[in-house]
DNA sequence: ATATATTGCGCAATTT
DNA sequence: CAAATTGCGCAATATA
């Protein structure tokens, strides 16, 4: 249950490592109409073989990328969207990106727009840089309900002084009322009750 | 920042929707020696072209496939764990496992045993079940934080009342107090003071 | 040993 | 445009 991690403010900071070289070799040219076919082979197998469930994220993408979008958000009812799915997907999108040219000039410009190859440096950069944001702001939030909680205990605790106090101050109230009462009908004897030893 | 979805309690459940068939074609026998083939090309292929980098979930699959634990717990200095080198890893693992019984004969029952296919729909059944508990377990805890907060204002407020009740009391104390030390001075004018309109 | 619950993490969409 | 938030799925782990 609790956090047997490093202290959030160090935790918070030592994972902004850089995110590193990578080298990624940039989309390598070559092989266009036999990579074209492998791309929808590979569309066909994984969609085929995994029931190619697709997710409200995947849904846009390939509307984007084909105009389809027959499925409202969260209205499936099949729903199974796994990595590999996901995955699948993506490198299908990259790889119409990189060959839509080819295989529909009149659809390309719009989806090269929006996406981001997925092996580009600039996407990991983005990647990278959002996790390490997305690790902040939970750190953050994590932070954030600890210090709720502590605060809810603190207040109970004072509150429960609080009452202790008002106990006290109502039973030397008390105290006093009756010493005064007393007084009113006896109209003697003060100095005793003068000063309630409570 | 506000939760947009529906009732959480009728969330939590109607996500409960089973996951479905999928039909998989599980591991179509007949083509032995050139899948393994294949198996490796596309290990090859996949970590040679985007920089092989590997997380600590896969370094542990690798491990358990191979043996190889060639790097401790978040110790990589290229951390840089995508989405497709994930799942080509387990493309990679999925197929060790399924020819593993012709590559490595001796090392297949550990494996076996261990990881499961991510092709079956024992896998599926339970990635779906698990998110479910995801889902359900989240709810549960923004639910929490929620109650946390709540409670931390309304503590708030009743340290607030019960601190002002504190100063009523300790004001009419001290009203009873100066006029108890008023008689004992005088020993007069009594049931005007006697109870305090405060 | 199996099922569910919790947790850290990365991705993508969205917000700021 | 960059950083912050958020929902979500995956896998490891904890709990039951």
């Amino acid at each position: 249950m609790s956090d047997s991690r490093v202290p959030s403010v160090i935790q918070e900071w030592a994972s902004s490592y850089p995110g590193q070289a990578h080298v990624l070799n940039s989309a390598t040219p070559g092989q266009v109409g036999t990579t074209s076919q492998m791309v929808q082979m590979d569309m066909m197998s994984y969609s085929q073989s995994q029931g190619m469930m697709r997710s409200d994220v995947e849904d846009r993408v390939a509307e984007q990328i084909m105009g389809l979008s027959y499925l409202p958000y969260s209205t499936s009812c099949l729903s199974t969207t796994s990595k590999e799915e996901h995955v699948q997907l993506n490198m299908f999108v990259c790889a119409m990106q990189e060959f839509s040219p080819f295989l529909l000039p009149t659809l390309r410009a719009p989806v090269t727009k929006r996406s981001i190859s997925k092996d580009s440096a600039e996407y990991r950069l983005r990647r990278e840089r959002n996790n390490i944001a997305v690790r902040k702001s939970r750190d953050k939030a994590r932070r954030r309900i600890l210090l709720t909680q502590q605060r809810a205990l603190q207040l109970q605790e004072e509150n429960h002084k609080l009452q202790v106090r008002i106990n006290q101050l109502t039973q030397e109230l008390d105290t006093l009322k009756h010493i005064l009462s007393q007084r009113h009908l006896q109209g003697s004897d003060d100095g005793a009750a003068a000063e309630p030893s409570i």
